[in-house]
DNA sequence: AATGAATGAGCCTTCATTCAT
DNA sequence: CATGAATGAAGGCTCATTCAT
């Protein structure tokens, strides 16, 4: 009734969202990431996370509607780059090359999400039913799909699996091996770039 | 909860529900193992297996002390088959072919333990801090050990890390592709021994 | 047992149920020490105490953090007087008439707190480990202290602990004598008295 | 404490079980005791007796018909030396000196029985309902009726009930004063007859 | 934008007890 | 004399969630 002053959200936001004193449902995701990866999805409770953000398990539920929805936005906001990796590789020729590029940007992408990757891999029964968790399997296969030639040798699509989740593996594995992390990822990538190339040559021949 | 399945006893049911006696401990592992993995650890309540076995939660207690207690149990069974493994590679001669058969094994003693495997992989968060935990990464730790020089370049350590959990990997990602289980399991194993094969060729070359 | 008091909200009830909120923390201390008195501390279930204020158990935990909370609770309102006594009594004089004054003063505090010091007294067993039963048996020395004189002979010093214990068992023990409590207490502290005066009596003449 | 009753199964008594081998229901005792003493009745459940005797549950069950029963059985045991102290008194003209006679018996018959009685004193609460439970404060009151006269002051009989808690007290609370516990049990007895010393003296004033 | 209070469901665990063997 | 296996009941506690304020 008094209408008008209430939403003074409005002018400006062409972008929703602008504000700068609303942060908390940032936080929250923050908070629940590094302690969702440290304990698991189960293990955390809500009350963990409101302790550990100084505010009252009521004030999450202002800010999500659920728990499963705080894992959700958690994981959209993560989940970005690799539609964006998987986007890009559409636009781009099936090349080799391609596919190289695809599995560089991808080591990369997988060292900014490094935590919620380990998380995801750590609680695929936790995440499984959950209504994101087709999502995630979907978006690795769809990834798998950008390297692999579909008429390819079982073995050679064995090889562009294998090089996605030597990736995966490289990042939780090797983390007690001696070496500098740089130098470690590029030692994974250098045998994942290995094993697609072997795939593609095997493809080649045998297409041609 | 009590009388539930008093009258299932009746016509139809292909098992039998009264076996013979002192197979519960065993049953209860079965049961176990089989909600585990599907709905995930801790996401598996007492009820739900005591339910299955027809028995009350406290018969649970007899045979376990603990929640816990039977997972560990679980996981010695698993254990059993890779220790074995790996106390076998350590009498055989560090040979290449020493190493493929290593692959061989292990491609048979997984495909012999996968739900449990599975399980294991998907409950990664919730076994870590199981007073076990720390032993199941060792003993991937030993056994690739068995397959990797220690002295090799770092890539072709990567590639023996990949060679294993290609074959982990495998179990799972490919179960949604074409093909008989049997002929995939192959192929797995035959990319895990082409990583080794080349590690073991790096390895070779740089050390002469 | 969900919604059974529901209705109970009726016509009849004298006492009403909707008390002015916030309340619930002294309600549940009033129900606590009457079941922990009537029946003991580990007899007495939290559902019984949650039945009894009509409010669910988990409701008990927004108050208190344990079972064993709640005894604290109790505990330190029983604590205070006698706290304040002790106090009181560091600041007077060593006069055999302050150390009359202290027990006049005990044994109407004692009287005030009279079901929560029964409960200490009949529970010792089950408070020993807890937290506060330590706590429980320094008070009681420290009050000894006050009146007792540390050089004094060892039937005196016993003296001083009987008057303690006298005014202690007299409110349990004499319950079922005959006669008028006030007048009851009064001799239990006269007896007191005597014991005390003997004691310092005998600490004079041992000293001068 | 522990083995304290092995032996004395021995020569001299009179009453049946001459089993070498049967000591079994004294050891539950034993162990009972000990246990319950330490940690309360509530708290001391059977398995821990069980697993102390190095037997199973089941086989407590073979000596005792219930939990409750073994607190009887034990209480029976060490309740007899009141019980025939009271029947002394009976016997006894009712003098001072008997008086006084009656507290040295029942200072040294405490002494027998301190873990008992200490358990007693501590778990009043537990043992209330105890369908045996009337018996020890009927008991008490017997005693004390055997030290004091029925028409005496009010002071006098809280004297002798101030006696007889003396005693009670002075085993537990003098527990850690300085000296030797033979001289501290005279010290407590010296006082325990002083009260009832004048406790006499004023009824016989009165009386005449 | 957030809190205080409470709920209902469920969890793991323990206990005293029973009974066929 | 004693065990192995199991039960029914209960216990303390935690959790995700709700809602009036």
């Amino acid at each position: 009734m008094s209408g008008t002053t209430q939403d003074a959200t409005g002018a400006t936001n062409a972008a929703p969202k602008r504000q700068r004193r609303g942060d908390t449902r940032q936080r929250i995701q923050d908070v629940a990431l590094e302690l969702f990866a440290e304990q698991g999805y189960e293990k955390t409770s809500l009350r963990e996370i409101a302790e550990r953000l100084d505010v009252t398990k009521a004030a999450l539920y202002y800010h999500f509607k659920t728990k499963e929805d705080i894992l959700i936005g958690l994981f959209q906001d993560l989940q970005r780059p690799i539609d964006e990796l998987i986007e890009w590789a559409g636009t781009q020729p099936r090349t080799l090359d391609t596919k190289r590029e695809i599995l560089r940007r991808y080591s990369v992408a997988l060292a900014d999400v490094a935590p919620l990757f380990r998380f995801m891999q750590e609680n695929q029964a936790a995440v499984r039913e959950l209504s994101v968790g087709e999502t995630f399997k979907d978006r690795m296969i769809r990834l798998i799909d950008t390297i692999k030639e579909p008429d390819a040798a079982l073995t050679d699509q064995v090889r562009c699996t294998s090089a996605l989740f030597t990736m995966h593996a490289g990042m939780f594995v090797l983390r007690d091996v001696e070496g500098d992390p740089e130098e470690k990822r590029k030692a994974v990538l250098e045998v994942a770039i290995d094993l697609v190339t072997q795939a593609h040559a095997g493809t080649q021949s045998s297409g041609s």
